[in-house]
DNA sequence: GCCAACGTTGGC
DNA sequence: GCCAACGTTGGC
């Protein structure tokens, strides 16, 4: 899951390491999609910074609650206010997510490049900008040997 | 700040 | 249903 640390970083997590976040503003329909049908209490995710000096993975959250409608969709005065979601069929999807553990060190995009083992991974793809990419078992255990 | 990539919108 | 225009993302 992708965040721009300038809005919601790691470090954000790991100061409230014991509060659940609602990983809120998500507006695309297949990242929602993941986060309705995919996630379960209990899942790993990696955390991703954005659009910053670094961008990379950070760290491990967990799914602390799973799919339920989007808030700030109803909410005239949040900036990812969607007059279209209508509350009795609401349109926007989100997760609880929980702090779990920082890495030691970023797991650079640029470093996660170099390997051949992650050549496929969603988030490396030509022109990906969804927010949420699946992982595969694969993946993740290669990531974390790279730590 | 640039710009490629891509999702969404809306006229037709 | 097509597709041009537009807006956003995000690496660089």
């Amino acid at each position: 899951m992708k965040s721009e640390p300038s809005e919601f970083s790691i470090n954000d997590l790991k100061n409230n390491p014991d509060k659940t976040e609602p990983w809120d503003g998500v507006r695309n329909y297949q990242a929602r999609n993941m986060m309705r049908d995919d996630m379960k209490k209990g899942d790993q995710v990696f955390f991703y910074h954005s659009n910053c000096d670094e961008p990379g993975i950070v760290g491990i959250m967990t799914i602390h609650k799973e799919g339920y409608p989007d808030p700030t969709a109803f909410d005239p005065n949040d900036k990812h206010y969607d007059p279209k979601s209508d509350p009795d069929n609401p349109r926007w999807i989100l997760v609880d997510v929980k702090y779990k553990r920082k890495f030691k060190r970023t797991i650079s995009l640029k470093e996660l490049r170099n390997h051949k083992q992650l050549k496929d991974m969603k988030i490396l793809q030509r022109g990906n900008r969804l927010s949420i990419t699946p992982v595969t078992k694969k993946e993740w255990d290669y990531i974390l040997g790279l730590e």
